[in-house]
This record gives C-alpha cells, sequence and structure tokens, in this order.
DNA sequence: TTGTAAGCGTTATCAG
DNA sequence: CTGATAACGCTTACAA
C-alpha cells in the first residue's frame, strides 16, 4: 500500500497547489480526487465528464477539463479496471516473435488493436522443443487480459480447457481451436498449387522438406501441407518418394540441412518444395554451397511470399500475412465491442497466389555436372574474391515493401461447429 | 461496477461449493476471500502464504495452498497492482515490430523479463514519417507500468520530458536518451571497419547507401554510421562523392532503388556500402537485376548481419543483436529490484565484427560488362527458365540460426553525465 | 502467528 | 444534472 494511515489531507494538498505540483519528477501523480477538488465538483462528476459520458452540463465537464488539464491528470487504468472488470488488454499467443510471419502479423495486429485502445500482450510459449517453454495456464491470463489470439500455435488440450473456462472471446489465426474463430489460409491448397507448378513444368522427382508433423508447435501447418504435397502428387498418378521426404524444423539453417540431405541422394530430386521459405531460402543455400545450379539443375519453391523470397529469386505461394492479423484483430474488436462470444464461429479463408521468379524452370535432361569433391567443405569464411557470379535476372522492385500483401478473392465462410480438414476446401 | 449493492453473500456462495464451481465456465471467479473461507482463516493471511511470504505457519500455509488450488484462485493482478502501485509490466518504445532487427531484440527482452515474472507491452510508436505516428504522452504510459525500454528511437524532447516525469526507470537500445542507462555498439566505429575493408581491397571509388540524417526515426543511427564512413575515407586520403552519397529508409526496396541511382553514374562505384544489411540486400538485387556480377564486377558490404545476410553471401559487420535485447532487459531488471533509478547512468558498448563472406572482393581492372538495354525492364514476374546461374560458393550453414551471435570482447563501460558522440570510442 | 481494517483510484448505483 | 457511497480484490500497518 502506498501510504496507509496517512490519507492526503488538506495540509498535503496545500503544499502544491495543484498544476504546478504535477510538473516536479518527484510529486506524486494526481488522482480523480484532486481534480474533484480542483473543479469543485464530486469524484462521481469528474469521472462522468472525463469519460464523455452525457448528463453532464456542458459548464460543468468543460471546468473539469480544464483542472485535470491543469494537474496532468490520467486516470489510473489499474483502477479503472478492478471497477469495471475489462482491461483493455488483449493477449498474443505465438511461438515465436522473431520470425518474419509472426512479427509481421504481430506488428499489424497492434496496430488495429492499439486504434481501438487496446493494449497488446505478449504470450510467448516457446517452441515448445525444449523444457523451459511456457505452458498456458491461469496464472498467465485469469483476469488480464480482455481477449485472446491465438497466433500459429496448436495449443495441447489442457491449454486450450483453460481458455474455455476463462470464457474470453478467442480468435485464431493458422491454428484451429475448436469453437473458436478462426481465420488463415488453405494450407493443404497452397502445397497442391506449389506441387502442381512443378508437376506442369515437367518435374517428375520431386523433393520435399516438410514441417514435423507429429510434435511440432505447428503441426496442424506441417501435416496439411504435407496432404497437399500428396493429394498433388497423387493426383498426377506420382507418390512421393520416402527417400526425398525431408523434415526440418522451418528454419534456414533447418531448410539448409535437410537439403543437403536430398541432395546426397543416389537418385536426387529434379525439383525440392519446400514447407515454408525460409527453409526454401536453405534449400537454395545447400544447391549453391554443393554447385548445383538453380534453376538449371534443381528448382526451388516455397511457401509463404516471405519478404526475402524476392531477394532470392525465389518462386512461392504467397499468403496474405498482414491482411490475416488485421482481420484476427477486427473479429476480436467486434467480440469485445458486443460482448457476443456465442455466434457460430466464423472460419475466413484467405486466398493464396503462385508468385513466378527465377527458382523454377523445367528440369533438364542434360546430366547435371559432377559433384565437385568436397565443395562444401571447400568453402568457408574466407573472402573467394574469384568466386563466379553470374547474375540471375530478378524481378524489379515491389512497389511499396510494406502493406502490398494480395488480398484479393478473400472469402468468408460462415461455418459452424468444428472444423473438419476438408470442409475448408469447397 | 460488476455487481454493486449486491456483496457476494452466503447463500451466493452456497450453491457452488468450492472447487465444484470452478470448473464451470460461467462461475465467477473466485477471490481471495473465497480462499479464506474455504482455508478458514482470514484473507490476510491467505495473502501472506500465497506470495511465500514469512510470519506464516507451515500448517496453515498447507492449507491455504490446498484452498487455493481447489477453488482454482490466481490474484487478480488488476487488484495487486493497486494496492502495491505495481504493475510487473514493462513497455518497449519501438518503431517497427516486423523488421529483424527489432523482433529478434524484443524477442530477448521479453525472454528474460518473462521468466523475472514481467510481462511485456508494446508501444509501438511507427515509422514517424505518416500523420498517424504515434506519440508518446502520459496518457499511454502513466500508472501502467514499472519501466520503459527505448528502442531504436529517437524521441522528441516532448517526449523525453514526459518520461522524466514518469521517473520511471528506463533503459535505451540504439538510441540515446541523456541520464539513461545505454546498451547498444559503436556505430561509428562499425562503418568505419566496413569501409576500410572495402579499401584494404582496393577500392577508391565507393558508394554509401545511409539512413536519412535528418528526420528519420534512426536519425542518430544515420548519422553515427555517415560519419564512420566519412572518417574512414578521411583517413586514406579520399573523401564521399557527393554523387555516390545516397540516401534510403533502411528497406530491401530503398537500397535497391538507391543503389539503382548510383549504378546510373557515368563513373559508378566499384564497391557500394549499405548502412544496413537490408539496403545492402536491396543493392544486391539492384545490381542482379542490372547485370553486375557481385562480387567480380561490385562489391556490396553492409552491417548488422541480419538473418539473411549469409543466404546472400553478404560481408557485414555483425552486431550482437540478442545480448543487447537481453543486457537492456537485465539492467532494468537491476534497476526495478533495487529500486534505484539514479546512480550514474551506464553505457554499455558491445563490439562488432566484421564477417567476410562472398559479395567483396579487390576491384577489377578490365570495364564491366556493357549495361545490357533494358535488363532491368526485361526481367519480370514470369520465370526464366533459361536464366544463367552459376552458384556461388557460400559459407556452410551456422550452427545454430538462433542464439549464435558473439558476444566476445563485450565492454561495459561507466560512464556519468550526457553521453558525448565521442565518449563511446577510446 | 494471525486477524482487523484502511487504503489503493476508479466506476456505477441510487437518491436528490 | 449532481453527489454520496458501495464495491472492485488485493496489500499491509498495526493490534492481538
Amino acid at each position: 500500500m502506498n501510504s496507509p494511515r496517512a490519507p492526503r489531507g488538506a495540509e498535503d494538498r496545500a503544499r502544491g497547489g495543484g498544476a504546478e505540483r504535477a510538473r516536479h519528477p518527484g510529486s506524486p501523480p494526481s488522482s480523480i480526487r484532486d481534480v474533484a477538488l480542483a473543479a469543485g465538483v464530486s469524484v462521481a462528476t469528474v469521472s462522468r465528464a472525463l469519460r464523455g459520458l452525457d448528463r453532464v452540463s456542458e459548464d460543468t465537464r468543460e471546468r473539469v477539463l480544464r483542472a485535470a488539464e491543469a494537474l496532468d491528470y490520467v486516470a489510473s487504468p489499474t483502477a479503472a479496471s478492478l471497477a469495471t472488470g475489462r482491461t483493455s488488454v488483449v493477449g498474443i499467443v505465438l511461438p515465436f516473435l522473431d520470425r518474419w510471419f509472426f512479427a509481421t502479423i504481430v506488428s499489424e495486429i497492434e496496430d488495429v488493436l492499439r486504434r481501438s485502445g487496446f493494449q497488446v500482450l505478449l504470450l510467448n510459449i516457446g517452441d515448445r522443443s525444449g523444457e523451459d517453454s511456457m505452458v498456458l495456464d491461469q496464472r498467465l491470463l485469469a483476469k488480464r487480459i480482455d481477449g485472446i489470439i491465438v497466433l500459429g500455435v496448436d495449443l495441447e488440450a489442457a491449454e486450450a480447457s483453460v481458455l474455455r473456462r476463462l470464457a474470453l472471446p478467442v480468435v485464431t489465426i493458422s491454428a484451429s481451436l475448436p469453437g473458436c474463430d478462426r481465420v488463415g489460409i488453405d494450407d493443404v491448397a497452397a502445397a497442391e498449387s506449389a506441387t502442381q507448378h512443378l508437376l506442369a513444368l515437367g518435374h517428375r522427382r520431386i523433393g520435399y522438406v516438410g514441417g514435423d508433423s507429429s510434435n511440432d508447435v505447428r503441426r496442424a501447418t506441417a501435416v496439411d501441407r504435407a496432404r497437399g504435397v500428396h493429394h498433388a502428387l497423387a493426383a498426377a498418378g506420382l507418390a512421393l518418394e520416402p527417400e526425398l521426404d525431408a523434415v526440418a524444423d522451418w528454419t534456414v539453417t533447418g531448410g539448409w540441412r535437410a537439403a543437403e540431405g536430398l541432395l546426397a541422394r543416389r537418385l536426387p530430386p529434379t525439383a525440392i518444395l519446400a514447407a515454408s521459405d525460409e527453409m526454401a531460402i536453405g534449400v537454395l543455400c545447400a544447391a549453391r554451397a554443393l554447385g548445383w545450379s538453380v534453376p538449371r539443375h534443381l528448382s526451388v519453391v516455397g511457401i509463404d511470399d516471405h519478404e526475402m523470397a524476392v531477394t532470392h529469386g525465389l518462386t512461392t505461394v504467397a499468403q496474405p500475412v498482414r491482411s490475416q492479423g488485421r482481420i484476427a484483430a477486427e473479429m476480436l474488436l467486434a467480440h469485445l465491442a458486443s460482448g457476443t462470444r456465442a455466434a457460430p464461429a466464423r472460419d475466413v479463408v484467405l486466398s493464396t497466389a503462385m508468385v513466378l521468379r527465377s527458382s523454377t524452370a523445367a528440369p533438364r535432361t542434360e546430366p547435371r555436372p559432377r559433384r565437385r569433391a568436397g565443395a562444401a567443405a571447400a568453402v568457408g569464411r574466407s573472402p573467394r574474391a574469384d568466386a563466379p557470379t553470374t547474375p540471375v535476372p530478378g524481378p524489379t522492385p515491389p512497389e511499396s515493401q510494406s502493406q502490398s500483401q494480395s488480398q484479393s478473392g478473400q472469402t468468408r465462410t460462415p461455418r459452424g461447429g468444428q472444423r473438419a480438414g476438408s470442409a475448408r476446401r469447397p
């Protein structure tokens, strides 16, 4: 407690004289009572006046505003929360903050929510692989937030039930939680597109670098994208060779290592599809390090249209990232405003689009160059002044780096009950 | 208010029966009074027992814990804040969340603070160029946070004075605020290193893509890095040609456009130094699009060691990013714990290191290839199946993508009073 | 060791 | 239109 048994009395208030007082760093912040006294009204009136409620005469409101201004008064959000039960804070549950997809979405969510007077509390649960990954429990959530956005995390059953008990409005992005609003893309279809692109070019021996379908934080995404690949191959009468089916951890490094493995096969693939652009970029690095020319000897496709996909000339399936954040935030705001947490859950599926760049081409029939012995080992951190570097013509710079997400073809499909995998693919 | 004039009485409490009650979504969360009643002690005792204070018998504590558990009780942080005046929330002021440097640092800060029981509130003020950039004022900060970290933003005078009035502990990263603790790198020295590297290779005609030194959010960084370039050139008896001195907005696209300008000069540079890796990557794209071979016809250097620097084979000056976040968070925690906001401000300067990759080499005396007419215009979004792509041997993948920041040579230099630009460079 | 009760700064009810 | 005041849920000085 700040100063029990020592209520601020008249003698205390006398020393400052209002505005003057607030100017000094050491002085205690003024409370609604100070304003009431200064304006000559009751605290109730101050509260009403300051919040713009009606039933306050213009004259009074004016006096109150003036007094508040003079005292540098700002209402304590803590006290207001205690009284109202609302916090004006929204939690975002995510597995990483330092990856492009997540950072971009959070940025957009924060932007939308801030304009509506909400603040964002980060609930980073980590990648779940280590032992110190945060678990979502009551303590972290109860009474702190008004709503929650679950971003790219497949929650465990216990966590989902905690969320349900909290009875908060919940919106998920790229993650499913039965009964909650959801926004995302059709991961199956996205992977299908990428695969079909390679098939159309004539590739038959296609490698896949996917996410971990068993115990990844992004399990659902990993599963769906893998399914898309299988579907597309099956439709062409092909199957994914087990030896060309690699798993990585969604990172550049992971994709790099996985590709090293694929390219070392006795019968290597003529094309590699990665479940994310970051992994695809890793594949490009592996190819380069091993002396494979892209797209001459190897085609590479990713999914996401990462900010750095264009700089690598990477062909990919673009998903609208900022839009997902914006829509999720708006859906949550709608619930927050109306108090309707029930209603039939909605599932917003945004469309994706193939973006063709310079990392894919028809497979060559001519043999690839002999693997240079020790090629990978020979390269190090020293500058290679004489390294041959023929430029790959790339696209022109995008009009604007930010905000250029394609949002065409968005579809909002109402949905009832639980989401079935195929329900989102008409 | 939740239910004025309707205090929860015995009849209310009778309907649930403790634990059973909390299981149902609709039931109100239990309060400290419920626990007190269930454990047969006073609320004061519950408070003490649950917070691990002494002066509580083991037996009592046990009963209280059991009751709290049964009731799914979790203390209201709001009420606790109101009573103690502390919020356990730290604000982070930043200009962007969707750029690698910022996302990575925030991620690290969040991690450190979370382990100490603090939560992170994002205060994204935007890039300040638009009219809707957020201004830091009382309303946003007062009574909501216990401390603040200012990340990569040069605050305006008014904002700095608001911060001072709030009397909160403040730590800045890559930004200076007189009298506050600071952590960062020596931007002047970093730019000097990069320049010296090019000079050592034999380059004399060096182009520079810098940040905006006049009205950028990151003004100080822009100024310091530019100064480093000028210093190094001057030390070599050279000067930065005005026509080779370009300004961009720290983005890939910005660097791309700036480089297009530089490469179009009648006497183009043989090397380009960009003030950030993102801009340097843009330079690489421009060079590629215009048919310039890197490093054969153009050397490119950046600053940062962005996550994607390695994938582009970009030579750069690495700065320890996560370390900056970690150290800043720890400094803030120290203040929070000790209550010492005064003390002489400290200035922690972390060391940087040149990372040599494949984007730099000695300048060639042979003429560069004739500019292919319309080379830039010829490339589009269509796949270029026959694009020549000779791979550039690159480094092997890093051991671990995250956490691999070099932290050797960190120096912590005590500092009193205001920070002078040259004070950090012994 | 434990209980009592004031106080934190608002909001919202109800009476004027 | 305004004021008095209970209540929000917790912490803590002080008394027991």
